[in-house]
RNA sequence: CGGAGCGUGGCGCAGUCUGGUAGCGCAUCUGGUUUGGGACCAGAGGGCCGCAGGUUCGAAUCCUGCCGCUCCGACCA
């Protein structure tokens, strides 16, 4: 992409209102704009950044054995009504009527939907089990959105639901997406932590919450350090296995968010040096809630001894619009923004010092057409801005990698790669440059 | 939903207390000088002062109502 052709409207100051990092970032970078209280419209640059979230999240889905499939936004008062949620939901459900007085409200969530599709299609425990997900725009009307699109009132959420016909085969679906979350999320080049939640009054142990570890976060949480060393699963996994010690290997170890923590149990199972007490951003959830759903709504299969059984349901949410805020509040300094390559808007920024130049055009030209060719993704800044304020918004946007050529350094045949992550800055031949960037772009896309 | 605050060119703000017809920085445009880490000089454009009513000779400023946004708290991916 020319930057000459794009529209990254950047901010040099800081937008009043934004009060943690990431929201200021992505208010500056130009990645969104607020269109009213916790609604944002996604420009360009954080587009970009959603996509590639999205895509990662989908990948592991896929891998774990979801199915991919797409719920709509708009739901019926009616299917709200039979679960019993429509009126114990409140205002926090935003309700509308269509021209012929028809109740329909934008969807917080789809378990009813989703229940409702499910019922019609299947019948028999043969079917099962199934997992199926959409990633869709969720409204809540939140009494209070804050911290830019990490609490929105709208939101794109991954929503994966599991029917099995048991609570052991419930369990095995639950441990796949446990597995899926770590995955994901480590794609991401996040640590995340999966967190005993509340888990209502279905009870157990199933319920966790992933959390990422941020000073902005909004839950205060408490774990064991050993947690954070942990070896994820790698591409290689197999969800036919049984993963329980995996999710072993990851619940042995004490971690809880401030609403289930028991200081006591805390200092008796984690040693004083390795207690961590901070806060953190939920990135993700998993939850098992039986037939809560498929019960009231009779989503039933027939059972191997001729019996109707309610299916046992779980679900599983990630935070797509979120993680754009989450990955900012762990990958930011100074200067700005200092994207991962699997989630950077661009891999790289191709700076041309002096447009105009015939030898430094080329240069770029050439380098432009490698990287496309390679299929790394390049911002080209061709603009006539002066170099300084191409650096400037270069560190701020903060792509992995850039390449900067100008008629200086191309007389000695030099061009310069910086490294956004350390600052580190190497003078090579534009060649070797070029092949610098693409092997280190796709090593660190390799899954 | 309780408490607090804010709405003034694209962005950040001053002016409001004490009414007199709108200003600063950045950005934008033109011309020139510049060009390897957010340039300099000269000039220019751009504002129903959130909306509606009221008081007044006169309202960004005072009064009333409404709308929008933000922060703190209780709730949530």
């Amino acid at each position: 992409m020319r930057l000459s052709n794009y529209y990254l409207p950047l901010l040099k100051e800081t937008p009043a209102g934004a009060e943690i990092v990431s929201h200021q970032l992505m208010l500056r970078c130009g990645m969104i704009r607020q269109e009213a209280a916790g609604i944002y419209a996604w420009l360009p640059l954080g587009f970009r950044v959603l996509k590639k979230i999205e895509q990662i999240v989908r990948e592991e889905q896929d891998r774990a054995g979801a199915v991919e499939m797409l719920m709509p936004t708009i739901q019926s008062a009616e299917l709200w009504r039979e679960s019993g949620r429509y009126d114990a939901y409140g205002k926090e459900m935003l309700r509308i009527t269509d021209r012929a007085d028809r109740e329909m409200l934008f969807g917080p969530t789809n378990e009813e939907m989703i229940t409702e599709i499910f019922r019609a299609g299947v019948r028999s425990y043969k079917d099962l089990p199934k997992m199926l997900y959409h990633i869709q725009w969720k409204f809540r009307d939140e009494v209070r959105p804050r911290f830019g699109v990490m609490r929105g009132r709208e939101f794109l959420m991954k929503d994966t639901y599991s029917f099995d016909l048991d609570k052991e085969a419930a369990r095995k679906s639950y441990n796949k997406m446990f597995v899926a979350y770590l995955r994901t999320f480590a794609r991401m080049g996040l640590t995340s932590i999966p967190m005993r939640a509340e888990t209502g009054p279905i009870g157990g142990d199933l319920s966790h919450e992933f959390i990422v570890l941020a000073d902005t976060g909004e839950s205060g949480v408490f774990c064991d350090k050993r947690l954070l060393g942990l070896e994820v699963p790698g591409a290689d996994v197999d969800y036919d296995d049984d993963l329980q010690p995996v999710i072993d290997r990851y619940t042995n170890y004490y971690a809880a968010t401030e609403d289930v923590h028991d200081q006591a149990e805390f200092e008796a199972q984690v040693e004083k040096g390795d207690r961590i007490a901070a806060r953190g951003i939920e990135v993700g959830q998993v939850f098992y809630f039986g037939d809560k759903y498929s019960k009231p709504m009779r989503a039933v299969v027939t059972g191997p001894d001729g019996k109707e059984t309610p299916v046992e349901m779980g679900s599983y949410g990630v935070g797509v619009s979120r993680l754009a805020g989450a990955l900012i509040e762990a990958f930011h300094d100074d200067q700005g923004c200092k994207w991962p390559v699997p989630v950077a808007p661009f891999h790289v920024g191709l700076v041309n010092l002096k447009t105009g130049d015939e030898a430094t055009d080329a240069a770029c030209a050439k380098a432009y057409e490698a990287f496309t060719a390679a299929g790394i993704d390049v911002l080209y800044d061709d603009t006539a801005a002066r170099p300084g304020e191409k650096f400037a918004r270069m560190d701020l946007i903060g792509l992995p990698f850039q390449l900067i050529a100008g008629p200086r350094g191309l007389a000695e045949g030099k061009v310069e790669v910086k490294r956004r992550a350390d600052g580190h800055r190497d003078e090579v031949s534009l060649d070797a440059a070029i092949d610098m960037v693409t092997r280190d772009v796709k090593s660190a896309l390799k899954v």
